[in-house]
DNA sequence: CCGGCGATTGTACAAGTGTCCAAGAACGGC
DNA sequence: GCCGTTCTTGGACACTTGTACAATCGCCGG
């Protein structure tokens, strides 16, 4: 593996572990095992290459929790089930996300990702819920989108408190009621 | 207005401009029109001069959205409306807010400011939808939280593509049925 | 063998960071 | 006025950070 490989696979690994502000020039280079002027050469600037290994890291993750989407009944519990689990067992996974939500207006190179992940995962999730296409979809999708991102940062702020997929399916029965 | 009075002050604006992570010393005294040392002086660290101008200021947001939810009608989807009207008012507010939550398990002196902002702002959304304790309450809370904090974070990336009041009610409505 | 070229790196530098210190300023009690 | 305490500050220090540079390495075609 070339240095250019191992410092994109060491950015990865920094995204997870530090983050995407907190991680310096000198920690990539660390986990990549690599000297500190490489970065320089190979992608111009520390900056540059967090950029391109956000870019390729979020879309693995996103593909990620999108398998672990699917491999559910399809049942809504059991995706709001798949959800609380990916938080627990991908936590680095799920701050890193709302650390960059965070950042959305003080790092403008950055919105564009999120955007664009925001937007297939709304699609991927109304598909989920067998609704293709159309202003069902729509709906479905953007309150599936709201509530997995509601029930993350429950379970990784007070997992005490938050709710579980069985709180959640019956907390929307009740509330469609009145 | 005394110098600590100044800094307070400074720090909070500095948590709604710059964040909480990438606010400087240097930042907060400029903004208080103190000098750099009298950080030191009065909190020790630039760390807990945050961390106090953080705490007063999660408490003074929290009951400013909690004032602004409370002069509703008390409707669901008026209370959607008034969500979303504070994220489009008050952005930088809100994105510390996310901010903060990315870096819950990097910083743990925050962890328990957000973990008892999250409580209460539960508890006192179950209020506003008339469920006041119990199992009924907890279900509603929890619900409407992990609603607000979806619903705000999709306003904060895409706001082109996010639910509306109206929309959000009529996807609850929708999600109930099948 | 060897010249050339991309890749790699140790190192240096400037800018920025938090914290500390000695000197002075402001203030109140006597 | 005088003195002790509290407050304030300019400046300095050690450290981190991103980037640039010159030297070196490794490899391959000739």
């Amino acid at each position: 593996m070339g240095n250019r490989e191992s410092l994109i696979a060491g950015a990865k690994q920094c995204l997870r572990d530090i983050g995407y502000t907190r991680t310096t020039a000198r920690d990539i280079a660390t986990a990549a095992g690599v000297s500190l002027a490489a970065i320089g050469y190979h992608f111009g600037s520390t900056r540059e290459l967090l950029n391109q290994a956000l870019m390729e890291a979020l879309a693995e993750w996103g593909g990620e929790l999108a398998t672990a989407l699917q491999t559910t009944d399809g049942s809504a519990e059991a995706v709001w089930a798949a959800v609380i689990e990916s938080v627990r067992t991908q936590r680095p996974l799920w701050t890193t996300q709302f650390e960059l939500a965070g950042q959305v207006d003080r790092l403008p190179e950055i919105h564009d990702f999120l955007v664009a992940g925001q937007r297939t995962g709304r699609t991927e999730l109304a598909g989920l819920f067998g609704a293709g296409e159309g202003e069902e979809a729509r709906l479905l999708g953007g309150l599936a989108q709201a509530l997995l991102a509601g029930l993350a940062i429950q379970w990784l702020i007070d997992p005490d408190g938050a709710l579980t997929a069985a709180d959640l399916t019956a907390a929307i029965k009740l509330a469609a009621r009145p």
